[in-house]
Formats: C-alpha cells, sequence, structure tokens
RNA sequence: CGGGAUGUAGCGCAGUCCGGUUAGCGCGCUGCGUUCGGGACGCAGAAGUCGGGAGUUCGAAUCUCCCCAUCCCGACCA
C-alpha cells in the first residue's frame, strides 16, 4: 500500500477528549476516529488490526472446535421473555419497534439467540457436546462509556456458547475454551492474568476472567504470590489469627453531637477508621439489614447479597433506617437491641474498643468489644479484600493490581436451557436438559488492550501478529528516478508475500520517521542516500535500535528471517 | 443519575472576567520557490453558524435564561 494513496490520517496532536494512552495513540496514528460518545470508526490502519485479532480468534476456536455462526443483531423482545431477561436487562438494553410495533432488542449479548437457533438442531445426546461461536456487533446503553475504544456502547465481541450433556461435559468444554483463551492472548502479545470472577447477571456459577494489568483497567485484582488471584468483587481474605491485644476498656456513652460519618467520626475521636463499626442497613428483597463492618472497608454488595441469598439488595432509605435505629441516619450500630437481623464481616471479631452508633440522636457507644457488648450470631465476608490482606488459601499477604477485562468465561448452568426449554433424547430416550457455558472477548477492547502494553514515547509498537502491516517502506528518493528505485523495493517486496506500508509522500525524513514510529508497524525499511549510491538498504525494527544494512537482493529472505524470529520468539 | 469541567476553522489553543469596526495564534491544508537522514524554511492563499435557541443592548464569542453535546470522578460490563 502506498501512503500517499492510503488514508491514515496521522496527527501531532491530539483530540483533547482523548485521555488515556491507548485512546490518544490510536486516534494519534489515524486507527480510530470518533463518531459520538462511545462510537468509533474504525479507519483502514485501525480495521487491518482489529481483523488480525479476528483472524486469531476464529483459528483457534475453530481449533478448538467451535462452530462458526452468524447470528442477528435484532433479537425479538419474544426470545427475551421467554428466558425472562426483558425484565431484568434494564436500560441498558436498547429496545426498538418495528412500524408494527412489534418490539426488538438490539442484542447485548446472545444467549437466547444462540440457545434458540441450537434447540432447534439438537435434538439427541448425539448431538452434543457442541460450542458455537460468533464474532459480532454488541449493544450496550452504557451508563458511561469511557476510555474509547475500552468501553463503548457498541462493541464487537466473539461470543460463544457450549452445550453438553452433563457437569462432566461442561468441564472439558470450559477448560477447552480456556485453553484457547489463553492462546488468542498470547499470539496477540499480551500478558493476561486469569483471576476468579463474579458470575454477575448472567447467571451461573464457575467463572474466570483474562484480564491484562493496565493503569487504566476498571478493576481490582487481589493477586497472590501462591497464585491465587481474584477480581476484588470476588476476592476472599482470611482474618488474622490474633485481634489486637488492647485491655478492653469499659462500654461508655459518648455524647456525639452531628457526627455521623466515619470521617467525622475519626475525626471526633481522634483514631482511625478501623476502630468504628460501620452499620449500614440494607434492604434485602425488601426487608431491612444491617451489616456491621469495619469503619475502614468497603462493603461488597455482591459479597452481601450472596450471604444473605437475596436477589435484589438495595441501601435502605433514610425513613427505613430511621424507623429500624429509631434515630436519624448517622447512629446505627449493633450494641442497643434491634429488631433486625445483623451480619457481621469477619473482620469485625477483631476489632476491640471499637466505637458504634447508639441508635439514638447524637449519641454513640465506645469500648464496644465484640462477644461481651453484643453477640456475633452471623458473620460472612462481607466486604471487599484490599491490599495486605491475607490469601484465603495460603495466609499470605495479598497485593493489588488494575486491570481490563478482556475476556470471560464462565459456567452457565441450565440458566438458559431450563427457561426456554431445550432437550436432547439421552440413550434410554429420556429427556434431559443440557447445560451450558458461556465464553467472551471483547475484541476492540483486545486492541486497546495491546496498545496498552506495548508502545513508548515515540507511538505504538505493534506485536507482529496483530500488525497492521509487515514493513514500513520509507523512501527517501528526491528525484523521480530514486522514486523508480525505492517503487522497485516496494513490488519486490510485494511479490514476496510480505505486507508493506510504502511511505511515498514528499515530506523530510524526520516526519516520515516521526510517522513510522507513531503508526508501529514491527519492521521498518528505509532507502535513502546509501541505498543510491552504494546499495544499501536499512532495516530497523521498531523495538529496537540497531540498524542493518543489506543489499536488495538478500532483503526479502532477510526480512522473513526477522519476521520468523519475532514468530518463534512467542 | 449525582458531582466537576469544557464547547471558538480538520486538530490544539488565546480572546469571554471588564460588550465596541475586518475573531487571533500554532499545526494541518492549497500554490510557488528553496530545502531534504529524526516532525525544514520563505512568500502567497483557502478555510469560522464563536455548540443551539431566546433575551438584554445602538451594538454580544463576551452579559442573562433555557436547551444540547463532549470529557473526567462514582454505580454497569467484553
Amino acid at each position: 500500500m502506498k501512503f500517499s494513496r492510503y488514508m491514515a490520517p496521522t496527527l501531532k496532536e491530539v483530540p483533547s477528549d482523548a485521555v488515556v494512552t491507548s485512546h490518544r495513540l490510536m486516534i494519534r496514528a489515524g486507527l480510530i476516529r470518533k463518531e459520538s460518545a462511545g462510537m468509533y470508526c474504525y479507519l483502514p490502519l485501525g480495521f487491518r488490526v482489529l481483523r488480525k485479532i479476528m483472524d486469531i480468534v476464529r483459528e483457534e476456536m475453530d481449533r478448538a472446535g467451535a462452530l462458526e455462526f452468524l447470528m442477528p443483531e435484532m433479537t425479538s423482545a419474544d426470545l427475551w421473555k421467554e428466558s425472562g431477561r426483558w425484565d431484568t436487562m434494564g436500560p441498558e438494553m436498547f429496545r426498538i419497534k418495528d412500524r408494527n410495533g412489534m418490539e426488538y432488542a438490539l442484542a447485548p449479548t446472545h444467549e437466547e439467540a444462540m440457545t434458540n437457533v441450537v434447540r432447534q438442531i439438537i435434538s439427541s445426546y448425539r448431538d452434543l457436546p457442541v460450542t458455537v461461536y460468533q464474532m459480532n456487533t454488541k449493544f450496550r446503553d452504557e451508563i458511561r462509556p469511557r476510555f474509547g475504544v475500552i468501553r463503548s456502547k457498541e462493541f464487537i465481541m466473539k461470543d460463544a456458547y457450549s452445550f453438553d450433556l452433563d457437569d462432566k461435559g461442561l468441564e472439558a468444554s470450559y477448560q477447552a475454551m480456556r485453553q484457547a483463551y489463553r492462546k488468542i492472548f498470547e499470539r496477540c502479545g499480551l500478558e493476561t492474568i486469569p483471576v476468579e470472577a463474579d458470575t454477575g447477571s448472567m447467571g451461573g456459577s464457575n467463572s474466570e476472567e483474562f484480564m491484562v494489568a493496565s493503569e487504566v483497567g476498571e478493576e481490582y485484582l487481589l493477586l497472590c504470590s501462591c497464585g491465587y488471584r481474584a477480581n476484588q468483587e470476588k476476592a476472599e481474605y482470611r482474618r488474622p489469627e490474633a485481634g489486637p491485644s488492647a485491655k478492653p476498656e469499659e462500654l461508655r456513652r459518648v455524647d456525639t453531637p452531628d457526627v455521623r460519618t466515619i470521617d467525622e467520626l475519626a475525626a471526633f475521636f481522634n483514631c482511625s477508621g478501623d476502630r468504628f463499626l460501620k452499620s449500614i442497613i440494607y434492604l434485602a428483597d425488601g426487608k431491612p439489614v444491617m451489616a456491621v463492618v469495619p469503619g475502614d472497608r468497603e462493603i461488597n454488595e455482591l459479597k452481601l447479597k450472596r450471604a444473605l441469598k437475596a436477589s435484589e439488595l438495595e441501601l435502605a432509605p433514610d425513613f427505613v433506617v430511621e424507623e429500624v435505629t429509631r434515630a436519624p441516619v448517622g447512629f446505627a450500630g449493633p450494641v442497643s437491641d434491634i429488631s433486625v437481623p445483623i451480619i457481621y464481616d469477619i473482620s469485625v471479631k477483631n476489632i476491640a474498643n471499637g466505637i458504634t452508633g447508639a441508635n439514638e440522636q447524637d449519641v454513640h457507644y465506645a469500648g464496644v468489644n465484640p462477644g461481651r457488648d453484643f453477640a456475633i450470631n452471623r458473620e460472612d465476608d462481607i466486604t471487599s479484600a484490599r491490599e495486605g490482606d491475607l490469601c484465603p488459601h495460603c495466609g499470605a499477604p495479598m497485593s493489588v493490581k488494575k486491570g481490563i477485562e478482556v475476556g470471560h468465561i464462565f459456567k452457565l448452568g441450565y440458566k438458559y436451557t431450563k427457561s426456554m426449554n431445550v432437550t436432547v433424547l439421552d440413550e434410554k430416550g429420556k429427556s434431559i436438559t443440557p447445560i451450558m457455558g458461556c465464553y467472551g472477548i471483547g475484541v476492540n477492547r483486545t486492541m486497546a488492550a495491546i496498545v496498552e502494553q506495548h508502545y513508548d514515547e515515540r507511538g505504538i509498537m505493534w506485536p507482529r501478529s496483530v500488525a497492521p502491516f509487515d514493513v514500513h517502506l520509507v523512501g527517501l528518493g528526491k528525484s523521480e528516478e530514486e522514486y523508480a528505485k525505492v517503487e522497485e523495493i516496494y513490488i519486490l517486496l510485494r511479490e514476496q508475500g510480505i505486507d508493506v506500508l510504502y511511505d511515498d509522500r514528499q515530506a523530510s525524513p524526520g516526519f516520515k520517521f516521526a510517522d513510522a514510529d507513531l503508526i508501529g508497524i514491527p519492521v521498518r525499511v528505509t532507502a535513502g542516500k546509501t541505498y543510491f549510491s552504494e546499495g544499501d538498504i536499512e532495516i530497523k525494527l521498531r523495538s529496537g535500535k540497531e540498524i542493518i544494512k543489506i543489499k536488495k537482493d538478500s532483503l526479502a529472505m532477510t526480512i522473513k528471517d526477522l519476521m520468523a524470529q519475532a514468530e518463534a520468539k512467542k
């Protein structure tokens, strides 16, 4: 491809709305342009990269035996009603009507649609196991699209769904996908951290996310040297063996006029947040519950929901709090009698001489000791693990990293096959319900994540596997004759099956080098004055410094060797 | 949805507080010339509903009100 005929609008300056590195570089290198919030156009260079990623995904999915489909983007409301998600998906799902008033969803995911086709086709245990997949656009009315292509309203997802006869089969399908995912991300040049995850609104049990460590990640990961790794929303932690060995103080009432929040309390009592028993009233399936956690810990609502076995959980409105505690919001606590069930976080037990609300306006208790001043009848892990917490497996302190989720695999169970009534006959002619797994990769997000992991101050440094071109040929000719000589190289490389972007523009050398570095094609070939005088062509890797000089007849071979080496390193 | 910020040429910005003739600057773009190995230079140009609407005023990018859009921080997720 000749640069002069291409559309790769590189920029020196970044549009002011791009903040994170990958987003800035993708715009600067001319890969994408914003259409509007959360919607992006892929320009030719960007689309090439996207396609390379999709090719890798496709190869590995096919290798794992998955079957590729192409599903409609518009899915009828009936399907969603059948699974029950028409009501539960909420405003995140785009809904549209046709001229007859028929309702559809712009698919945010395809469990229903895939389950629906598959159930029409399978009828016997002989048809299973089967894993189907597609790469297609998903639509989500995100609360806040962000970070360019990392969180957008419209994105390409590879979504796969497995159908098995039993748990054992599901485990095998799940593991096959797990392996495929590892391979895919590895081939894309991405270092991923698989972590235990929550299953979210999709429903199901076992689940793992593939995370790319990054400052712009939206997830917090807890990592332990023993190999335990989990998403913060799921991560467990172990309570330290012995609590602080302070001498128990007398329980006493303290007047605390207008002191409510943990920050205000910490200032008032002049002590750190971990001394407080934060008591929050929730409505679990409509019924009030008090959750008590140390003041410096965050309640993890997912954990709490699970601990309470509730399907709906929300913070109680003020009037409920007032009713339950007989005091304004800010003075709740477990010491004085209270009529609602109380659940304690596991770390509450270790608090000595704590401080908590007295269920009375402007009064707190100090010198509060669990066991003596209140009984812990029900405790569970209901706060988020954090840096330094002890690993649930080995007890060592864990560390925290931010990550971008690029893939997610989970065992769905029977949620869709049951609600949508999918059955096959077993050997004995008896109807059985298959069990499902589901596996997603955010393709655009993967592209952004690759940039996040491969750049320097000059621009992107694409891994060869996903680079838009193999070679960036910089021509530095001045006369028509010199241009013709460079063009010979271009033709020669193309004839050798090498994908080359040839910078044939009339511009200064520095300008062309800067663009080459920005775009980040792994191999740069320069034909300039040493070529015109002595026939020396220069090869430089984007990731390296040294320049190899070479004659024209061995150029193609050398480049192929370089490419093969890069491949072998992986 | 709550909190914060921004909106002036394709991009980056100044001007707005304190209203006043043809709205500036840099990059990019067009033409000519000189350059040519790390974002060259000179000269000449093209390009603007000042986010939109209403209002105040002799006069509005600038003041007032309403609306819209975008970005950042929180709850959703690939």
